[in-house]
DNA sequence: CCTTGCTATGCAACTCGTTGCATAGCAGGA
DNA sequence: TCCTGCTATGCAACGAGTTGCATAGCAAGG
């Protein structure tokens, strides 16, 4: 399991709190691992134990505690060495892709609503896609003046951006095939 | 979760025991559902017991008897019961993309290393891919005097075959992004 | 002959991830 | 005014997934 190194990653990027990270992770980080809010309390609390980061605590008025975190020597020590071990084999779940070949054992009207949710996916991912192309010009209008940083952030939403596409045009794929059948 | 459900579409396409099911998703449906032998025992039988499967044992002479597994009717509603809920949202978790962001916080050596981890993840999926376009070949070089079931089957590989090319692109990208830094 | 690997199933322990819930004040709209 | 929703954190319970190990006979290669 590598939450811990993604948390590294983001924090290192840019510091802040359990609830800043969980947002950006609805976000950015995020559309390539993702978590909820409780899984990252916990593990920014065993992470902060084992001393790879360290929080402080911000009072604000009216509202509890913020503890913004950071990352320690030792957690990026940590993060170095995660990176140079080999990727791991992803574990792939992609539940259309089972309902699709169980829709061979559906009738009609069965393959009829699923080609209504295939749309409907479809569309999801359309949005998915123009909004990395939003946020594509909007943090990257300009290739050559970027840092390492930027640069390597770029080529990972590429990546999003190029999986999007290839889905949509794989979905079209998908309602031609089950509209003949 | 949907285990069960991955489960069920396999058995219904051929039944067959845990073992066989186990080594089916390695190679088949387990591209785009994976698990372990571990959890298909301990489902199948939770899965039994609630009726959605029957199992018949078949003495073999020299060897533990095999579990020959079959979908029963009950297991089929719930098989189509599932089909005509909405997609969930699926997990994304690209440990490879997390360890490209991180890479801005290495050093070159480590970025060197990243590289050859990079050829080296790209020569898995160049084969991955290979094996699919084999396999496409083999099983489908008609596309006119197909059944239903194989149609289904053949557009979800269609659809690995472009998530396997995607990636080669994108790879491709990456790698000419890190040489450049 | 010995070791490795395959068929075939399973237990036990552990970690990870999900879901439901709770607190608590503030802002904004119906 | 009331309700919804946002910031911000957290507990508890459960379900899913992983890892290590065990059994057991047979086949094939060095």
């Amino acid at each position: 399991m590598a939450l811990e190194h993604a948390i590294l990653v983001s924090l290192l990027e840019q510091p802040g709190s359990g609830y800043e990270l969980a947002r950006r992770f609805e976000r950015s980080i995020g559309r390539f691992w993702n978590a909820t809010h409780q899984q990252i309390y916990r593990v920014l609390k065993r992470m902060e134990s084992d001393g790879w980061v360290n929080s402080e605590a911000i009072g604000q008025d009216g509202r509890p505690d913020k503890r913004a975190y950071s990352v320690t020597g030792d957690g990026r020590d940590q993060l170095v060495e995660w990176l140079r071990e080999p990727v791991q084999p992803e574990a792939v779940r992609h539940e259309l892709a089972v309902k699709i070949r169980g829709a061979a054992f559906d009738d009609d009207a069965g393959r009829t609503a699923l080609i209504a949710e295939v749309v409907r996916y479809r569309a999801e991912h359309e949005t998915t896609l123009n909004r990395y192309l939003t946020g594509e010009k909007r943090d990257f209008p300009d290739d050559t003046d970027l840092d390492t940083g930027q640069r390597l952030q770029h080529v990972v939403l590429r990546g999003g951006i190029a999986y999007e596409r290839m889905l949509l045009d794989w979905l079209d794929d998908v309602l031609e095939t089950l509209r003949k059948i």
